[in-house]
DNA sequence: ATTAGCACTCAAACAAGAAGAGTGCTAACA
DNA sequence: TGTTAGCACTCTTCTTGTTTGAGTGCTAAT
């Protein structure tokens, strides 16, 4: 028992020191800085051990050893002790928060800048909006040009949607508001997703004037009709052109061309399972662009059924600690100032 | 003249040479690609005259020789034949406009994306949206939460702005539609740039629900007080990596940490004249981290008073004809498409 | 005015050796 | 039996010296 104690308490060493140094870490270096009482030839027979448990990995004959992912998993699972903030930190966070927020829209780039700049990785946050969760609160319609309408719908939590209507023949303004009001108390409380089947109904038994616009509606609001809605922000991507592992320009240039594929960062962001927060090492991010990085993220779901994601993505050689604690921190805050807007929900 | 005129045939075969190759290029190769006539010690005797005139720096003694920016400023200025686009090129930049964009909001990142893979440089999107020039043309408040109120702005151009408005107490969804109607009706046809004396006026003479609203208007509405909108969108980023300029790692960082700072970005872009295309080349670009990048921008004014910016960042040898060739193809279809919004006006 | 020829320069590529870090194994030791 | 000192061995990295090749500048010949 106090054996395999000494076996863990090693390998937590070796990764807190190639986590800290990304480089291969001897025997030697190990019992001088961490395990003091033992000599390193004692190291190298538990190193021998935890390599052939699989655990470590070495680069070469004679070049000390690195954590394997596998390593990483039970380092994060097991022995990550969760690393309190510094009082710095938290104000940092707070002070991100503490204005009162009235432009909605940079919200998430704001916390992205946040979060890249205290974990010196790249960040980003997603906001998942289900369609079938949003709740109309309010619909107008404003002319914009000759046959073209501007389509704004707003929910519930305060989300705007906007799209471009065409139509076949033109409408007053006056007319168009008239519309807009029929509509809006017609379809208000409905489900976005219930809108489609709403307006087809409609579309019935109507004047032609609102017919043309319902149908138009119908047809093409790609808003209703697609899938859920995503908006994504993502700060620190020349963060990870400071990190050794990316001193090569081409692993450098895969990595940030993932990060401008939208679907791909999605796709990193998304959680598979129902828990808060995620830890994804190497492979199991799920990209072979991302083969040895790590994506940290934390979910929560607002009380409006908004999914909000928030994480960051660095090298394998992650300082997880550091990553959960600042993480689940701005999460919190964020989770609270965002439901603050459903609170009469 | 004839003997001048070789001169800058030969500046000019060298700087084609070495945009494409990135390698200082030698008397030899000019005499063997370019100039089959002359002998290498001839060409040799011209390079010398014109390192002397300044078109030319040679890195080393025995290295072949580069352009100077003062040749690459001589070279969009007087030699840039303006290259045909082809044809596929020319059907790429048509399809991305084809279909019929509903979706407003992201319009600038596909335009982006577009700009961007087809030229591997990166590109930027900027549009400004003075204040100052825009006309309102339908305000709706919309309940968010107790005393949260969501206030949407709509522009003639079909603009859509939002901000949050904090209230000190709370008021009836109800009386929220009536408010929005009057104010609606009493502000419309302002411009922006006026609505905070109106709102000021306003709040003189009316009821207590009315007037709160719009203090808080007159207090907290960021863009109606602050200075014009201005939205971004970049693209390309990586490709950026691809150059053999950026195969130092800390370079490529410096430049893309430029990219993250968004009034760096803004500053590459804003055009310091009233020309629609401008072309800024190393230490003119104003920044010192791009000290060795180019700009090149396509600014276009909308009949709304917005102002449209497309640009490509990428290193002083760039290809200049081809950039040019794109910024202001996209920039003609770009322009239609978006004056399309206002053609009533 | 052009060009062939030649001496000279300098970076990049290569090879060989030395240094250093680290391992594995064996034998001695508590 | 677990621990450790010692040693041979392995690789990488650093250094140094050498070669190669591209390119220039100058001079003299055409």
């Amino acid at each position: 028992m106090d054996r395999i104690d000494r076996k863990y308490r090693i390998l937590q060493a070796i990764i807190d020191d190639y986590i800290l140094t990304a480089l291969p870490v001897g025997s030697r270096t190990i019992s001088r800085k961490y395990e003091q009482k033992l000599s390193s030839a004692t190291i190298r027979n538990e190193m021998s051990d935890l390599e052939e448990l699989g655990y470590l990995d070495s680069p070469h004959t004679s070049a000390g050893r690195v954590p394997s992912n596998k390593a990483y998993r039970l380092y994060v699972d097991q022995m990550l002790k969760p690393p309190p903030l510094s009082v710095e930190e938290t104000a940092f966070i707070n002070q991100c928060f503490d204005r009162r927020v009235h432009q909605v829209d940079d919200m998430s780039m704001r916390i992205a800048k946040a979060l890249a700049s205290m974990t010196h990785y790249t960040s980003a946050v997603m906001t998942r909006t289900p369609r079938s969760e949003q709740v109309l609160s309010h619909l107008q319609l404003v002319p914009v040009a000759e046959r073209r309408v501007l389509l704004i719908l707003v929910t519930r939590g305060g989300a705007v949607r906007q799209s471009l209507l065409d139509l076949d023949a033109s409408i007053a303004a006056d007319e168009l508001y008239m519309v807009s009001r029929i509509l809006s108390s017609q379809l208000e409380g409905l489900r976005l997703s219930e809108l489609p089947d709403a307006l087809t109904r409609l579309s019935g038994s109507c004047a032609t004037g609102l017919r043309q616009i319902v149908q138009a509606m119908a047809e093409q609001q790609p808003e209703a009709a697609g899938s859920d809605a995503v908006t994504l922000s993502i700060g620190g991507r020349s963060n990870l052109l400071g990190f050794p592992e990316y001193s090569d320009v081409d692993k450098a240039k895969a990595l940030l061309s993932v990060l401008e594929t939208r679907e791909k960062v999605v796709s990193l962001l998304e959680r598979n399972g129902e828990m808060e927060i995620s830890v994804r090492i190497g492979p199991e991010t799920g990209l072979e662009e991302t083969r040895d990085c790590s994506v940290v993220t934390a979910s929560y779901r607002l009380s409006d059924g908004r999914v909000n994601t928030i994480g960051l993505i660095g090298p394998t050689r992650m300082q997880y600690g550091k990553a959960l604690a600042v993480l689940s921190q701005v999460g919190r805050s964020l989770g609270a100032i965002l439901d603050e807007y459903d609170e009469h929900e």
